[in-house]
DNA sequence: CTTGCAATAT
DNA sequence: TATATTGCAA
C-alpha cells in the first residue's frame, strides 16, 4: 500500500524500495562487504567504497546517482561526519550513519549533523529494509531536508545545551529512533495522502526542559524579576529557537508553583518556629512570611536578598542548647540539653524525653491545629529542605526522564549555576555563609534558620523567591546548600532530582573545608537529628533520619569500613537508643544509656543516619544519595574518621523501620493521634535538634 | 493579544 | 505519576 503510493508518487521507480541506489561507505572491507550484501538482499542498487573521499567524490560527479548514503562513522580518511555534513550541504541526500559505537554522544552527533539515521554495527537486514523510507521523505517535499536538520538545531539549543547532555543519559532516545525523522515516517506512511503535513507540520515536539533550557530560563526570569516575567518576555530573553510562548508559560506555570510551594514551606517552617516559641530568634519575623502571596514582595524588597548574615539568620552561639531551644520548646529542652552537653554523652538520652515533655505543651503548637497538618507541614518541609538543596534552578526541568543517568545530571549540574552574575558568588559570601555552617539561604527572601554553633543545627527554608536580579544569589546558595542539607531530597519533589552534586562536591573540597572541619552538624527539617560531640568536640555522632535516605545510593562510601567496624558498636548501640524514641511510646530513651555505656566517646566524627532500613534492607551503610553521599565523604576526609551509618535498627531496640522521614512521620502522626505522641515529636522531628556532647 | 488557570494528553 | 500541552476565560 504504502509502496504502491510512493511507487506513485516518485514515479522513477518501477518498483520502489526496489533499485534504491545506494552508496555505501566503510573503510573496513569486511563490513563494507557484509553491508553490501545485506543491502543487496534487500534488492538494492548497491554501490561500495572504502573511502569516504571517494564516495564524496562519486556523489559530486552525479548528483543523481545515488538515492541515498550509508557512511560509516569512523573513516581514516576522512571523518563519517565530515562527509554527512558534507552530503548534507551539497547534495541533500539522505545519509544514514553507520557506527560499531553506540555511544549516544556520536548518535547524537550524528543526527545532529543531518543523519537521517544512525544504524549500529552490526546492521541487521530489517533495520536496511526500511531505509528507503529516508529516501522517500526527502523527495516529498522539497525543502524538507532543510527544515528537518534546522529543527534538530534546534532541538539542541533548546534542549541539550552545547554538551548534549541531556540526551547523553537517555540512550533510548537516542538509540536507532532517537531522530525524529523515523516518527515522521511514520507519520508519513499513516497519512501517506496528505503530502502536506509530512515535515515541517510535524507535531509539536514535546519540549524537553532540559536543565540547560531551564537555567536559561531562570536566567531569564530572574533578569525580568518574577513579577515581571511573563511567558513573552521570558521567550524573548531565553531567545531560544522553537520554543514557544506557550512552553514557555507552562513552564512557568510549572516554576510558580514551584516557587509557591517553596514559599509556604518557608511560612510553615516559620510558624513552626514562632510555635516552638523562638521569641527572641530572628525568626519571629518569619511570622511575617506567613502569607506566601507576600513573597514576591518580600522577595522583591530585598530585604532577604544577599545576605550571607541576614538578619533572620539566626545565630545561636551558646554551645549546647542553643540548637535544641530554637528547635523544641526552649524552656524545656534547652536546660536538658545544656547539661547534657556539658557532661557530655548522655545527651541523646535526655534530649529526647525533654523532648518529648516539651512538646507535651500544646500551646507551643498553638499554630500547628492538628497533626495532620503537621504533618502535611513536616512534608513540605522536606519538600523545601530538598528545595533548599537543589531549589536552584535545577529543580524544574525534567530530570526524570532527561538525565536517566545521575553522573550526567551532576555534570550539568554546575550549569545550574546562573553565576557569574551572582553577586554572591563574586564576593564569596557564600562561602562564608557555608564556613559558618549555615545554609547558603541566608540570601533567600525567607530563610529560617536555626543555628547554634560550634555545634549547630540549622532548619533553613529558602523559597527562592527572587527579586529582581536576586534570584540567582539565591539559587546559588541554594545550590550550595546540599553540604550540609543534603540529605533530604524528597524523591517526590518535582525539581529535586537535579542536584548540582558537582557544586556540592566540589564545594565540599574547595569552598567548603571551613564546614566540614566545623564540628557542626546540621540538621534540616526533614531530618531529625542528633549529635553527639565530645566535650573536645572531636567526636560527634549525629543521628539523622529522613527521607535523606530514599535517595541515597547503595554504593558505600570507601573507607567506611574501618571505621565502621570500629564504631559500629558504639553507634549502634547509641543510635539504637536514639531511635528508639521513634516508635516508643516512652519518653524514657535508652539513647543516653546507650551512650553511657560507651562512656559516651567517640573517636571520630560519626554521622548516622537513622532510618528504617530502605528497600535495600538493612545495610550497615547509610545509603545516600550523590550529595550526601559527597557530603559525608568530604566530612569524612575532612575529619579523618567518619562514620556513616545507617541506623540498622536492630537489637529491637527500633522496632520498625521507617523507610523515611515520612514514613517516620506517619507513624508518629499515627502515635500521636494515639495519644502516644505528642505534637513535640513532629517539633522535633521537622525542627531536628542536635545535641552536643 | 497575552496571561494564567485548569483540563487533557502523553 | 508527573509533567507538558491544550483550551479557555479574563
Amino acid at each position: 500500500m504504502t509502496v504502491e503510493e510512493i511507487r506513485a508518487e516518485n514515479g522513477n521507480y518501477d518498483n520502489f524500495p526496489l533499485g534504491l541506489r545506494v552508496l555505501a561507505v566503510d573503510d573496513d572491507p569486511t563490513c563494507l562487504k557484509l553491508l553490501e550484501t545485506l543491502l543487496r538482499k534487500c534488492q538494492y542498487h548497491v554501490t561500495t567504497t572504502s573511502q569516504a573521499r571517494m564516495a564524496l567524490k562519486m556523489l559530486r560527479e552525479n548528483k543523481d546517482r545515488f538515492d541515498l548514503v550509508i557512511s560509516d562513522v569512523h573513516m581514516p580518511d576522512m571523518d563519517g561526519f565530515k562527509l554527512l555534513e558534507l552530503v548534507g550541504l551539497e547534495m541533500d541526500l539522505p545519509v544514514i550513519m553507520l557506527s560499531a559505537n553506540s555511544d549516544p554522544k556520536l548518535v547524537m552527533k550524528g543526527v545532529t549533523h543531518g543523519a537521517c539515521d544512525y544504524l549500529v554495527k552490526p546492521v541487521r537486514i530489517e533495520e536496511l529494509r526500511n531505509i528507503w523510507q529516508h529516501v522517500i521523505r526527502r523527495k516529498k517535499p522539497d525543502s524538507n531536508s532543510q527544515n528537518k536538520s534546522t529543527t534538530q538545531d534546534k532541538d539542541n539549543q533548546a534542549s541539550g545545551g552545547g554538551t548534549g547532555t541531556s540526551h547523553v543519559g537517555n540512550p533510548d532516545q537516542n538509540g536507532k529512533y532517537y531522530n525524529r525523522k523515523r516518527k515522521d515516517d511514520e507519520d508519513e506512511s499513516d497519512d501517506n495522502g496528505h503530502e502536506n503535513d509530512d515535515p515541517a507540520t510535524q507535531k509539536k515536539q514535546r519540549v524537553v526542559w532540559s536543565i540547560e533550557l531551564h537555567r536559561k530560563f531562570v536566567a531569564a526570569v530572574n533578569q525580568l524579576g518574577i513579577e515581571k516575567a511573563v511567558p513573552k518576555r521570558i521567550l524573548d530573553l531565553m531567545n531560544v529557537e522553537g520554543l514557544t510562548r506557550e512552553n514557555v508559560a507552562s513552564h512557568l506555570q510549572k516554576y510558580r508553583l514551584y516557587l509557591k510551594r517553596i514559599s509556604s514551606v518557608a511560612t510553615q517552617q516559620a510558624n513552626m518556629a514562632a510555635a516552638l516559641g523562638i521569641k527572641d530568634s530572628p525568626f519571629t519575623c518569619m511570622s511575617s512570611l506567613d502569607g506566601h502571596e507576600d513573597f514576591r514582595t518580600l522577595a522583591g524588597s530585598g530585604r532577604f536578598a544577599n545576605a550571607a548574615l541576614s538578619p533572620y539568620t539566626t545565630r545561636l552561639n551558646s554551645p549546647a542548647g542553643v540548637n535544641l531551644r530554637s528547635l523544641t520548646p526552649a524552656t524545656l529542652i534547652q536546660p536538658n540539653i545544656a547539661q547534657n552537653l556539658s557532661n557530655s554523652i548522655s545527651a541523646l538520652g535526655k534530649i529526647q524525653p525533654a523532648i518529648s515533655a516539651a512538646n507535651q505543651n500544646a500551646s507551643l503548637f498553638q499554630e500547628i491545629p492538628s497533626p495532620l497538618e503537621l504533618n502535611q507541614l513536616r512534608s513540605r518541609c522536606t519538600m523545601g529542605i530538598g528545595n533548599f538543596n537543589s531549589m536552584n534552578d535545577s529543580r524544574m526541568f525534567t530530570a526524570s526522564s532527561t538525565f536517566k543517568d545521575p553522573r550526567a545530571a551532576i555534570g550539568s549540574s554546575n550549569s545550574f549555576i546562573p553565576a557569574p552574575n551572582n553577586p554572591m558568588m563574586q564576593n564569596g559570601d557564600s562561602q562564608l555563609t557555608f564556613s559558618e555552617g549555615e545554609f547558603g539561604n541566608q540570601s533567600s527572601p525567607n530563610v529560617v534558620s536555626f543555628k547554634a554553633e560550634p555545634y549547630n543545627i540549622s532548619v533553613s527554608i529558602s523559597p527562592n523567591f527572587l527579586d529582581n536580579g536576586k534570584c540567582n544569589e539565591n539559587w546559588q546558595s541554594a545550590i550550595q546548600f546540599p553540604k550540609l542539607l543534603s540529605n533530604s531530597l524528597p524523591s517526590t519533589d518535582p525539581f529535586h532530582s537535579q542536584m548540582p552534586l558537582n557544586s556540592v562536591r566540589d564545594n565540599n573540597s574547595s569552598n567548603g573545608p571551613e564546614l566540614l572541619h566545623n564540628p557542626l552538624d546540621i540538621s534540616s527539617t526533614t531530618m531529625v537529628s542528633a549529635s553527639l560531640i565530645d566535650s573536645r568536640g572531636e567526636v560527634q555522632c549525629q543521628g539523622v533520619v529522613g527521607d535523606v535516605l530514599h535517595n541515597m545510593s547503595p554504593a558505600p562510601i570507601q573507607g567506611w569500613g574501618e571505621q565502621k567496624q570500629n564504631y559500629s558498636q558504639n553507634l549502634n548501640n547509641a543510635f539504637g537508643s536514639f531511635n528508639s524514641h521513634i516508635p516508643s511510646n516512652g519518653i524514657g530513651s535508652p539513647l543516653g544509656q546507650g551512650f553511657d555505656q560507651n562512656n559516651g566517646i567517640f573517636n571520630g566524627k560519626i554521622d548516622m543516619f537513622l532510618s528504617g532500613p530502605s528497600n535495600e534492607g538493612a545495610s550497615t551503610l547509610i545509603q545516600q544519595n550523590e550529595i550526601e553521599k559527597s557530603t559525608t565523604e568530604s566530612r569524612m576526609r575532612s575529619n579523618g574518621n567518619f562514620l556513616l551509618e545507617q541506623m540498622k535498627l536492630q537489637g529491637g531496640l527500633v522496632p520498625q523501620s521507617y523507610h523515611s522521614l515520612d514514613d517516620l512521620m506517619n507513624v508518629m502522626v499515627k502515635r500521636e493521634q494515639n495519644g502516644t505522641m505528642s505534637d513535640g515529636d513532629f517539633g522535633f522531628d521537622n525542627y531536628s535538634f542536635g545535641a552536643v556532647i
